[in-house]
DNA sequence: CTGAAAGCGCTTACAG
DNA sequence: CTGAAAGCGCTTACAG
C-alpha cells in the first residue's frame, strides 16, 4: 500500500529474504549458465533458439522455483492482464455468487483479479489502488452510494481505464448491467394478483435506496395495469425493526404484520432471507402457510427449495448477468473509449412454489 | 500473467492509452512545475519541505487524479503488501466467511488480497503467478489434493514466503489453523448419547477425503467412551447417491435412510446444507421432527435457526480461526523462518436447538 | 528547492 | 548464442 494515502499505515522496507538465492534474471541466468539476454528469449517464447538450450533453461526454471518478478515486466510495458473487482461486501450469497462467476470467467481469459470491498468512505483509496496497479479495467458489484461510485467512475474515465457496473442501475455515464428489477417484481406482484390477492405487505422495499426504486416502480406498474392504488393495497412495517435484510428482521417483521387490524393476503420480501424468516415467523405464530398467507422472496438461493413451504422467489439469471459483463468489458478493452454508456438489462426468472396460494378469501 | 506458463495466453503487449496525459512522476513534475525530485517527496511524507509545495502538490494529485505506478515502487524495494489467497471455491459459506473475515483483518492492516480459486491442477501457476507479484505471504483457505498443496508449501518454504492453511490439518511442515472436527464431532455425538441414541446415520461422513477423517476420528472416540462399537451402530448410504454436498443430497439421503430395515435414530451430517436437505427429505416422508428423527448439522449458518425444526449444529468460531491466523502471519513476516510448523486448533461449539430430541423407543 | 545520476529487474534491438 | 546498452517509472543519495 502507498503512503501517500492518508488511511493507510506508513510501509517499512521490505527486508532481503535470506534463504532466497535467485532474485533476477540475471542471477538466474548466471546459475544456469547463459546471459540474461537468451534466459528471456526462452521465457518469452521467442524463436531462434536450439531446443537444448529452452531444456536446460526449462529444467532449472523447474528445479530453482524461480519466478521473473511481475512488477519488472509491467514496467517494461506487459500488460498486467489484472482487473481490479470492488464488491460491496463478501457476505451477501448473490453477490458472492456473482463475483465469484466473474473471477472464474475472466481467470479463464487469463486475467487475475485483485478485489477489494468498497466500504462507504473507502471508494478513493481502493480505486486509486487499483489505477497504481495499472489494472486494465475495474468492476463494481452492488449497490454503493450514489455520488461516491459516480466520482470513481468520472475519474476511471477521466484515467482512460474501463469499468463496468453490475447491479447498480442508473448511475450516470456508467458501463452497467444489471437484473431488470422493476419486470421481475412485476411479475411477482402479477403471479399474486391472478391467484386473487389485493393487499401486499411489503418488507424492506418501501424505503430501499434511490438505487432500488425500481423494485417499486414495478410493482406501482402491476397493481395500475390491474386498476389498484399503490397506496392503497400495499403496507409497509419496515421502520419498526431495525434493519438487516437477514432472516431475523424477515421474522420480526412478519410477526408485526399479524398485529394489524388488516392483514394483507401477501406479503413480499426484498429477499430469500427474509422471506425465510417469515415463513418462520408466521408459522411461530400458529398460521397455515399458504393458505393463510402468501410470501414471496427474491434470489432464489437454493435453500428456497427446502423450505416448508418450498419458497416462491425469482431467479436471478446470474450466468446472463456474467456473460453479459464480459461482453461490456472486452467491448471496451478492444475498441476506443465511447461516448455513450453501455447498458444491459437482465430479464429475471418467476419461480413459483408453494409459499404463494390462492387468496384466503375473507 | 506470465507467458511463460504455458496454460495461460500469450499477452499482446499493452497499447497505450490515448487520453491518459499523466503516465509517471517526471510528466506530473512537470505539470506541477517542480522537480521529480520534490514531488517524490511530498508524495513519500518526507521531512524539510515547505507546507506551500506540499499543499500544491497534494492538490494536483487530487485534481488530475495522478498515481504513481506501484510497480515501479516495488522495484525500488518497497514492499508490495500483498498477500495471496487460495480458496477451495466461492460458493461455500463458510469458506467464504473465512475469506471475507480475513480479507477485512488484512486490509486493516495495510494489506491489499490477491485471491484465486486454487482449482485441482491448477495450484502451481497460481502460487507462481503469486511468487512473481512477490506477495508478502500466501494463505490457503479450505481443503485440497493433499500432494498438490504440500508441493506448493515446499516450494513457499524454499521461497523463503511465509504460507499459512486454513482449515485443512495435517499437512506435512505447514503452518496450520484449523476447526478441531474430531471434538466437535465428538460433542454432537455426546449430545445424542445422551439423549438416548445409539444407531447413526452418517451423511457424507464416512468416505470423507483423508483430511477430513479427524471427524470420524470424533465419532469413534465418542462412541467407544459409551463402550460402543463403531461399526456396528453406525451406517452410512452416501454412494447411493451423487455427491454433491448440498441440500438435495442430504434429501435424498434422508429417504434412502427411510428405506431401510432397521433405520437409526439420528442423523449426523458433513454440513448444514445436507442436514436441512435431510430435515425435509423426512417431513416429505411424514415424519414427527425431532420425535421420529433426530437430525445434526455443523457450520451454524444462518439458516439452521430458521428451519423447522431448527438445526441442532456445530459454530466454527470463524472469528478466532482468524484471529488465530493473522497471529501465525505476522508471527512470520515479523521473524526468520523457524524450523517448527506453528499449528493451531480451534475449538467449536455445540449449538443446540429442535431437531434433536430424545432417542424414540421402538 | 533543483538536477543529474545510479539502480531496482526486466525486455528489446544491435553488433558480435 | 553472447554482451553491452537503453529504457520502463520510480527512489535516494549527492552536489548545487
Amino acid at each position: 500500500m502507498l503512503s501517500y494515502f492518508p488511511n493507510f499505515p506508513v510501509p517499512k522496507p521490505m527486508k532481503p529474504k535470506a534463504s532466497t538465492p535467485l532474485r533476477s534474471t540475471a542471477d538466474f541466468a548466471r546459475h544456469v549458465g547463459l546471459a540474461r539476454t537468451t534466459v528471456s528469449r526462452v521465457l518469452n517464447g521467442q524463436p531462434g533458439l536450439k531446443q537444448k538450450t529452452i531444456d536446460r533453461v526449462q529444467r532449472a526454471l523447474a528445479e530453482t522455483g524461480f519466478t521473473p518478478n511481475a512488477h519488472a515486466l509491467h514496467l517494461k510495458g506487459k500488460r498486467t492482464a489484472m482487473v481490479g473487482i470492488c464488491v460491496e461486501d463478501l457476505l451477501t450469497p448473490p453477490a458472492v455468487r456473482k463475483l465469484a462467476s466473474l473471477q472464474k470467467l475472466l481467470r479463464d481469459r487469463g486475467f487475475s483479479s485483485l478485489i477489494e470491498v468498497f466500504a462507504p468512505g473507502k471508494g478513493r483509496e481502493v480505486v486509486r489502488h487499483f489505477l497504481s496497479m495499472r489494472v486494465e479495467a475495474v468492476v463494481f458489484i452492488g449497490h454503493f452510494h450514489r455520488e461516491e461510485i459516480e466520482a470513481r467512475i468520472g475519474e476511471l474515465i477521466a484515467h482512460g481505464t474501463p469499468h463496468l457496473v453490475i447491479d447498480h442501475f442508473g448511475l450516470k455515464n456508467a458501463h452497467t448491467v444489471s437484473l431488470d428489477r422493476a419486470a421481475a417484481m412485476a411479475a411477482v406482484v402479477d403471479h399474486l394478483l391472478g391467484l386473487g390477492h389485493r393487499t401486499f405487505g411489503l418488507l424492506a422495499i418501501a424505503k430501499a435506496p434511490a438505487s432500488r426504486y425500481d423494485r417499486l416502480t414495478g410493482i406501482q406498474a402491476a397493481l395500475r395495469a390491474h386498476g389498484l392504488n399503490f397506496a392503497g393495497c400495499t403496507v409497509t412495517l419496515d421502520p419498526l425493526h431495525e434493519r438487516d435484510n437477514d432472516f431475523d428482521y424477515g421474522r420480526k417483521l412478519a410477526g408485526s404484520f399479524l398485529q394489524l387490524a388488516h392483514r394483507p393476503t401477501a406479503l413480499v420480501a426484498l429477499n430469500d432471507e427474509i422471506a425465510i424468516g417469515a415463513l418462520r415467523g408466521l408459522q411461530e405464530a400458529g398460521l397455515n402457510l399458504p393458505r393463510d398467507m402468501a410470501v414471496t422472496g427474491f434470489n432464489n438461493q437454493p435453500i428456497a427449495a427446502m423450505t416448508t413451504p418450498t419458497l416462491t422467489t425469482v431467479n436471478q439469471n446470474i450466468d446472463t448477468t456474467i456473460a453479459t459483463a464480459a461482453e461490456i468489458l472486452v467491448a471496451q478493452l478492444d475498441a476506443p473509449p465511447r461516448a455513450k454508456p453501455m447498458v444491459r438489462m437482465i430479464t429475471g426468472e418467476l419461480v413459483v412454489r408453494e409459499s404463494t396460494g390462492p387468496a384466503r378469501t375473507a
